[in-house]
DNA sequence: AAATATTTTAGATTAATTCTAAAAACTCTC
DNA sequence: GAGAGTTTTTAGAATTAATCTAAAATATTT
């Protein structure tokens, strides 16, 4: 691993947030201010490829990058926000189900998160 | 619904693939030549956020275009072709754990499909 | 240290999608 | 069924996310 490769591996699995490559890069900057989008994108996707980083894709966003330990992701409609969760590990029933085997699974389970909501109820008795 | 929307509505609903805009706009071209990309985006975002399609986003491909009725998927990892499939629906599962409403999941299982299995088992087969 | 390979930079390019302004097609009212 | 207002479509520019390319900088090997 490169020495920005490691960096941006430890910002992400440091990090509670699911970055953007585009955050990454700021974060970057502050530590290496010449670096450059590109090479953020190099290296995301080489940790990518090479299995050491995951890639979240959620329709209208930009991808985000996150950690491999196995857990769920809790979306919100409204801001887009990103949340981890644990729910049960549902591999042998699913491979069951499916009848063979299969690489891994993506479980997003889409809502309004609390601030969203409370910002909705506000904007609701404003009639708006 | 205009006539473009309704159109575009029954190709999703009757079509097995998902398609993209872009095959949608090939497919709205055969009828109405004249008719521009962005229409497709138009009317698919119309549908879209009007709940009567589902869009469905994964890395590295551009937004595919699904029916409503609820279901899972396979996405072939090496190709990237979507298929369908219905495991147990969860719902009553998940809001438990979670403790409260959801709007909806989207569960995608990753694996890679049968037809490139055999390619890459021919492949392999060829030392590539 | 020279030769080779890898990574980064800088900036152009592509792909997907959105935006904008004008034209066309509807819809309503009288 | 002609004009007024609204909605949709067209055409093409603009934006965004991401990739590519070629040269410069860094590493690595010999």
């Amino acid at each position: 691993m490169t020495r920005y490769e490691k960096e941006i591996y430890d910002i992400i699995n440091v990090s509670e947030d699911h970055l953007t490559a585009e955050q990454l890069f700021r974060k970057m900057k502050e530590k290496y201010p010449r670096i450059v989008l590109a090479t953020v994108y190099n290296n995301v996707n080489k940790l990518w490829e090479s299995g050491l980083i995951h890639k979240v894709s959620v329709e209208g966003m930009p991808d985000r990058y996150d950690r491999v330990v196995r857990h769920d992701h809790l979306v919100c409609k409204s801001c887009g926000r990103l949340t981890d969760i644990c729910f049960d590990d549902m591999t042998a029933a699913l491979r069951e189900r499916l009848g063979e085997d299969f690489l891994y699974y993506d479980l997003k389970v889409f809502g309004i998160c609390p601030a969203c909501r409370e910002a909705g109820d506000r904007t609701a008795n404003r009639g708006l």
